[in-house]
DNA sequence: TTGAAAGCGCTAACAG
DNA sequence: CTGTTAGCGCTTTCAA
């Protein structure tokens, strides 16, 4: 069975015995058309089970494709499914679909997938950037009227908009929680790479957080994990120091899911914790968990909305617009200090 | 600043004062070419920022384009976001890029996507189909050589390949491991709408572990909810009833929530539960949940690898791949059932 | 109200 | 090794 050729345009015109172009003015209600033209035109059409081809058309119109490019990290992290999802939300009443590829933080990949995305044309270009990757080759695009967003941290090397969480502010709120209830040894466990920008931040937000407080800032506090299953390893190293941990700040889900893991597992219910990004089940924990909750649906958003604004003509300065983080107390948090009871 | 146009072949062409042909057989290392043009061309090319236009490359060449359709119900499901991811995996090598849209579970979304794919002329789709949806229109696609692969649940109205959880065998199996432990009166809460196939074949793996082991069908003990806080109430309700019961089984991961939530509130560590589908955090909870796992890695690779093989000229018959499902014991399905006692 | 011709950016087919 | 011509499927422009 060959693969036929779909039908195209001159196809329906010469079934019903018209121009390419009428059947063209039908299906686009561009121009006037009989009523029995259009009748028939629509008929041929559903006989013939013609689709138009949108590339043909992108071509001949010249615009930009009705797509919009989406780089992520990792499609199965919930958090990036979070933020497409609102993405695809409210870009959806304006006609555009989701192209999206996985770089997984790894630049090369993340320039093979935007380059990719150039070459269709996309409406919109929207990137999670990798660490490493730097954006000065999209300075024309972005020039000649392409809008360009950057997801959750800033590109390097292109002046443009950009949608983050409050992650200084949101890890100093977590982190002083703990303070507040009476924790002075306070173990860190971030992203990696450490040079990750939401990491720096978070671990920025940590220091601020002691400082205020007047505690130390203690190295052997900070660790970092890459997977929960580091996270599983960071904790019981925090909890094994001389002077140990006597709460814990985990930097995202991922090493929250491994902090919490390993504290079930070796029943220790006196270790405080925090962790940045909320996680399914927190409330159902003993003690819940509680969160610096970010709201990936209100940055998926406002990247739509401010790249569809960029889109209708808005030539405004580049904007970095932080999106607030919100501490949910749920109780791992409230665990006292050991340490403080000084009777 | 007015969009200038974005450089064409011929725009490359001229800066090297050669012809269009010749631009395009460096690019795409066809035919010969010197090695001095070649240089001068890409020289252009990186002078120039040019990016072939590959909407018309593609309408010039004919076949289809290097983007793979892929329908699912909600980009922020992690479930499907692992999916996708397994599907994106398998496919990056091939060059195809991922073309995504959610359908709420709406057949008239459904449809909408699936037509502009089409329209795309993408080389695959992948549909999680809607329940209500009808998928005769693809007949003439498939026929003219389009791969079409359901996803975690089989079309309706077109004979294709479908990818799908071995739901009733799993079902069974969790059901099983409850009776084991001697619960009589097992609570099942589903998905909605009560017509889509996932709940259909997990409540007949829950009837014939049932009757494997003579214990009657109770209707009253069979409900569902189609968000966390409808498997929050339908909870209460099951152990509510006169005789209420002692066991609860979850048709998916989001009921799942909703039922170890509600328990955790209302302190009802004697309620043994089984999950379908499993849900971070599930080791940590006391006690820890057994699931019956999906592996949805595994659809989206068996389903990428069909629909490769498909476009490589695979013409045997429709398959309906079953992905088997496996049950994890942690120890909420194994609290026995309190009317056992016996003396 | 309709059609013919030209052309979008690219490549196939054939020259040279 | 390189160029010319034609044409993919569609829309724009202009004319009827």
């Amino acid at each position: 069975m060959a693969a036929n050729r779909r039908p195209t345009l001159a196809d329906v015109a010469r079934e019903v015995g018209v121009s390419a172009k009428t059947v063209s003015r039908v299906l686009n209600e561009d121009g006037p058309a009989s009523a029995q033209t259009r009748e028939q035109v629509l008929a041929a059409v559903a006989k013939l089970g013609f689709q138009p081809n949108l590339m043909a058309r992108n071509i001949r119109v010249g615009g930009p494709d009705t797509t919009i490019g989406l780089v992520i990290p990792d499609l199965g992290n919930p958090f990036f499914g979070a933020v497409a999802r609102a993405i695809e939300d409210t870009v959806r009443e304006r006609g555009l679909t989701l192209l999206m590829g996985s770089s997984a933080d790894d630049p090369d990949r993340e320039r093979a997938l935007t380059d990719k995305f150039l070459a269709r044309r996309v409406s919109i270009l929207m990137i999670v950037p990798s660490v490493g990757a730097d954006h000065s080759h999209l300075k024309s695009h972005r020039a000649a009227g392409l809008p360009v967003v950057f997801l959750d941290r800033p590109g390097v090397g292109l002046s443009t908009d950009s949608i983050v969480s409050s992650n200084r502010a949101g890890a100093h709120d977590g982190v002083a929680h703990l303070i507040a209830h009476g924790h002075r040894r306070i173990g860190f466990i971030g992203d990696l790479p450490v040079k990750l920008y939401t990491r720096r931040e978070r671990l920025a937000g940590y220091r601020t957080a002691l400082q205020e407080a007047d505690l130390p800032y203690d190295r052997a506090l900070v660790t970092n994990a890459h997977d929960q299953q580091g996270a599983v390893t960071a904790t019981s190293q925090l909890l094994g120091l001389a002077d140990p941990a006597t709460a814990l700040f985990a930097g995202n889900n991922i090493v929250a899911l491994g902090i919490v893991a390993e504290l079930a597992r070796s029943k220790r219910k006196d270790i405080a914790v925090v962790a940045f990004d909320d996680v399914p089940l927190a409330e159902a924990l003993e003690p819940a968990l509680t969160v610096v909750a970010q709201d990936p649906e209100e940055i998926g958003r406002t990247a739509a909305a401010t790249a569809l604004a960029r889109l209708d003509g808005d030539r405004s300065r580049a904007r970095t617009i932080t999106v607030p983080t919100r501490l949910i107390v749920r109780g791992s948090g409230e665990h006292p200090a050991p340490a403080l009871q000084e009777g």
